[in-house]
RNA sequence: GGCCCCAUAGCUCAACGGCAGAGCAAGCGCCUCUUAAGCGUUAGGUUGUAGGUUCAAAUCCUACUGGGGUCACCA
């Protein structure tokens, strides 16, 4: 038996309270006529229509649903508010018209529940539009009371009193705090627009949109640890994609020319402000084209995006402003590096020697930096990223950390490849992707080589990838980019777990199966 | 995984070695234009869990659980 507690055991008592009225608490169907925006927006109409209109009495005929979201009792008179996804719209119920009906609201309804209320629009003393109750009902009794925080409107300011604001609270019980954050379902719809937005734009260039394998024999274009599962029946280990790099360029091996995927990425890795065990990745390939073209696709992107969401090229971030607007600048690793980290990598071609160069500058050696590439790296992430607050690109690579991009003409051991950054954070990623067989089964060998060794990130050889570039792979530009991040930077949000309906949590004891026996 | 901080009523928070409290929400009563409605009243707690120190622990110590931050890890 399941442990009420003394709050919802009174709203369990009120359940009866309904039925005895003959109400059912759970009815299959409601009669919705209006949105709240909807009775709104006619009623103004309406006022405008006819100025003469008295109101003060209440006129037209609107049925609402939603939760009821506040209340204020007086005596024989009671005013309340109902929220839908529209908005809210206040309810005025009188006992001299609704008699008993009017007790039963008093006495059954409760923050939270769901209604129905039929009437007309009217002006309250105080100006508020609001609706005049000849008629409700309830669409669904609530058991547990909702956090109940409280607003007002203080000097043209909305203020939040007892906001519901406890991080994991929000998090875990993500349900709770969209029924009582505005904000929290603002983000979401925000959120759904950017995906959108991509998906127009990227459609309006051309670009085809497909679904390949989440599980996969083999994982790899992207330096992550993956997540195991397994198939009882084909007695198969399969892993979670970490990225869908290699399967879509597997389709411009097909002639699809241009192919992109917004999904879902698995990574098995540690989690942070920026980084959740999946997320929501944006991939797209386009043949003929090199990450120069791809950058100015970029830059386009997210200003046609920003258009499209907000309206502005012009965000704030964290309180910094920050520009969209197309023509980045682009900054080589090396010459970030050397502003930022003061060292000249160029100087230093070997890792020993990069080792000991930061050394003698007392900088920190990651001890996982095995390689000259992955010191360079480290310098990026510790001394480079957060100062890149407006949108920057940074480009050429090293090689031996970009096994899957094409090496630049005149210098092989940089490879044409980009990252985007904005707002101290990187967003994308992309490169002049690798289209030559032999070379790319080289690559493969060498990382193949660090996985018999154990290095952790290197990956198992994925001779399928191979045999389809062997058919011939039409030069090419692919792009990665962080969808999640992307929202962060759009709604102004300091942590990814503010921009997924249910980030990861440990699960707590008290939420564990137990054993029922 | 390291370090720092946090966990008290359904929600938001006090109490910081000496009787565990407030506002909101809830119950009861009053109130026919309120909007953080108001007035009166009642109930609500194993202070995250388990130990320890102490005459006395929400408070100090240890471990554990969960969260937040930060570092490490993370194309």
């Amino acid at each position: 038996m399941r442990n009420y507690t003394d709050l919802e055991k009174i709203r369990l008592r009120k359940l009866d309270l309904l039925r005895a009225a003959g109400l059912e608490p759970y009815p299959a169907r409601a009669e919705r006529t209006h949105t709240t925006a909807e009775t709104l927006a006619d009623y103004a109409a309406r006022r405008q229509a006819n100025p003469a209109l008295d109101r003060h009495l209440p006129h037209g005929a609107y049925t609402v649903a939603g939760r009821l979201r506040s209340v204020r009792v007086m005596g024989k008179a009671a005013f309340a508010h109902l929220e839908d996804a529209a908005g809210r719209l206040q309810l005025y119920f009188r006992a001299d018209e609704l008699g008993d009906r009017f007790r039963l609201f008093v006495d059954a309804f409760d923050l939270g529940d769901f209604l129905q209320a039929t009437g007309g629009l009217f002006q309250t003393k105080t100006g508020e539009n609001t609706l005049w109750v000849r008629d409700f009902r309830i669409l669904a009794k609530a058991i547990s009371p909702l956090p109940t925080p409280k607003e007002e409107v203080a000097a043209g300011q909305k203020v939040v009193h007892s906001a519901f604001a406890n991080p994991e609270a929000r998090y875990r019980e993500r349900y709770a705090d969209l029924a009582v954050n505005a904000e929290a379902r603002e983000v979401f719809r925000l959120r759904a627009r950017i995906i959108s937005a991509l998906r127009r734009f990227l459609d309006g260039h051309g670009f085809l949109e497909v679904e390949t394998p989440i599980l996969q024999p083999l994982y790899g274009g992207a330096a992550a640890r993956p997540f195991v599962t397994h198939h009882n029946q084909l007695h198969q280990d399969l892993y979670l994609r970490i990225s869908f790099e290699l399967y879509l360029k597997r389709l411009l091996v097909g002639n699809l020319e241009r192919v992109y995927e917004i999904g879902r990425d698995f990574r098995n890795e540690g989690v942070s402000f920026k980084h959740n065990p999946e997320f929501t990745q944006l991939e797209f390939y386009w043949a003929y084209a090199d990450y120069e073209q791809v950058m100015r696709l970029t830059e386009d992107m997210l200003a046609c995006v920003a258009d499209d969401v907000l309206g502005t090229r012009q965000i704030t971030y964290q309180g910094k402003p920050i520009s969209l607007e197309p023509g980045w600048p682009r900054i080589s690793l090396a010459e970030a590096i050397a502003e930022y980290a003061t060292i000249d990598i160029a100087a230093h071609p070997s890792a020993e020697a990069l080792r000991l160069a930061m050394q003698a500058q007392g900088l920190p050696v990651p001890a996982a930096a095995t390689t000259r590439g992955k010191l360079i790296e480290g310098l990026l992430g510790d001394y480079v990223e957060k100062r890149l607050q407006q949108p920057t690109f940074i480009v050429d690579y090293p090689r031996d950390i970009s096994p899957l991009s094409k090496a630049k003409r005149d210098v092989p051991t940089i490879v044409e490849r980009f990252e985007g950054y904005i707002g101290g954070m990187e967003l994308c990623n992309a490169f002049t992707e690798l289209n030559d067989p032999l070379d790319q089964e080289q690559r493969f060998l060498e990382m193949h080589r660090d996985y018999a060794a154990g290095s952790e990130d290197a990956h198992p050889l994925d001779e399928d990838y191979l045999r389809a570039m062997r058919y011939g792979m039409p030069p090419n530009g692919g792009f990665g980019m962080g969808v999640d991040r992307l929202t962060m930077l759009l709604a102004d949000k300091s942590t990814i777990r503010e921009v997924i309906l249910f980030p990861h949590l440990r699960q707590k004891d008290s939420d564990k199966v137990v054993d029922e026996t």
